[in-house]
DNA sequence: AGGCGTTCCTGGGGGC
DNA sequence: TGCCCCCAGGAACGCC
């Protein structure tokens, strides 16, 4: 599941691929994969030169003159330069440019969803602080958490508060932390807010380092993310906590499969 | 405000 | 071996 080191490695992987290329054409190859291209933006959609690509958010965002086009991959989600057809029967939508090459979009379960707007405002208003951005400061994490009173996993999930953070790197932030993913925000301490903060900046930092975690098939190149070697607690259900030995256990916390060492994570309950 | 259920999808795992 | 059932999971939305 592509959570924001898998996306940057996306974004880093095509960006010098497609930057100056002008787009001929959008194929949507599935009927839903365009999610809001009103006719209107669409017919307008002349400056048709990307300038620039870059990652906001869990979203891929392609930059022309006028408008952006943002991609999620959701789930399963897959882009990759190709020069002609592929034979892959999970193809949802192909970027055909002038150039001949094209942008292949590929997504088996289907949730991938491709936007189009004038500007960012709309993802900016719906997105909280990019964890790994300049403005992210410990003051403002601290500020943004003290009145809420979600456990603290719910919260970390929501992009609302915070952008870039999945299943994976919450669980492996939480028990870095040695916080429970079923506490309640504001009463975890503020020690292990800090604590909270460095984790989730390091590990974001450490999975983009390794390409991320999840296998991403470029087709072209076969690279997939290497994080999975370093992962302390997501998927170790049974095995033995890497910092103390005891049994990793597996929990459904806010509606998702979480995993968690029980001796080492503490939860902090309402006070 | 926050928690929970539902929806969208399909491959794959579990049960028998 | 084979078949059917059911579920994971990001995000939006509605309901309480």
């Amino acid at each position: 599941m592509p959570e924001l080191p898998e996306v940057q490695t996306v974004v880093n992987y095509i960006k010098p691929m497609i930057v100056g290329e002008r787009l001929k054409r959008i194929m949507p190859v599935w009927n839903k994969v365009l999610y809001n291209f009103d006719e209107d933006i669409r017919r307008s959609f002349k400056k048709n030169q990307i300038i620039d690509v870059y990652r906001r958010a869990k979203f891929i965002i392609i930059a022309f003159e006028k408008h952006i086009i943002a991609i999620h991959l959701r789930m399963t989600g897959k882009l990759y330069m190709a020069d002609k057809k592929t034979s892959s029967k999970h193809v949802t939508a192909v970027f055909e440019f002038e150039s001949k090459r094209s942008l292949f979009f590929e997504d088996v379960r289907k949730f991938g969803r491709i936007y189009l707007y004038k500007d960012m405002s709309i993802i900016d208003a719906r997105h909280g602080p990019e964890p790994l951005g300049e403005n992210f400061t410990l003051e403002l994490f601290k500020g943004m958490i003290n009145h809420r009173k979600r456990n603290i996993k719910a919260l970390l999930l929501d992009q609302n508060f915070l952008s870039g953070l999945g299943n994976i790197y919450v669980d492996e932030s939480l028990w870095k932390s040695s916080i429970h993913p079923n506490s309640i925000a504001n009463s975890v301490p503020q020690k292990k807010i800090e604590a909270l903060f460095i984790n989730i900046k390091s590990t974001l930092e450490d999975a983009i380092s390794q390409n991320g975690t999840t296998i991403i098939d470029f087709s072209v190149n076969g690279e997939s993310g290497k994080y999975s070697n370093y992962l302390s607690v997501y998927g170790r259900a049974k095995k033995a906590c890497v910092e103390c030995g005891y049994k990793i256990k597996k929990l459904k916390v806010a509606g998702r499969g979480t995993y968690v060492c029980l001796k080492c994570q503490k939860k902090y309950k309402r006070r």
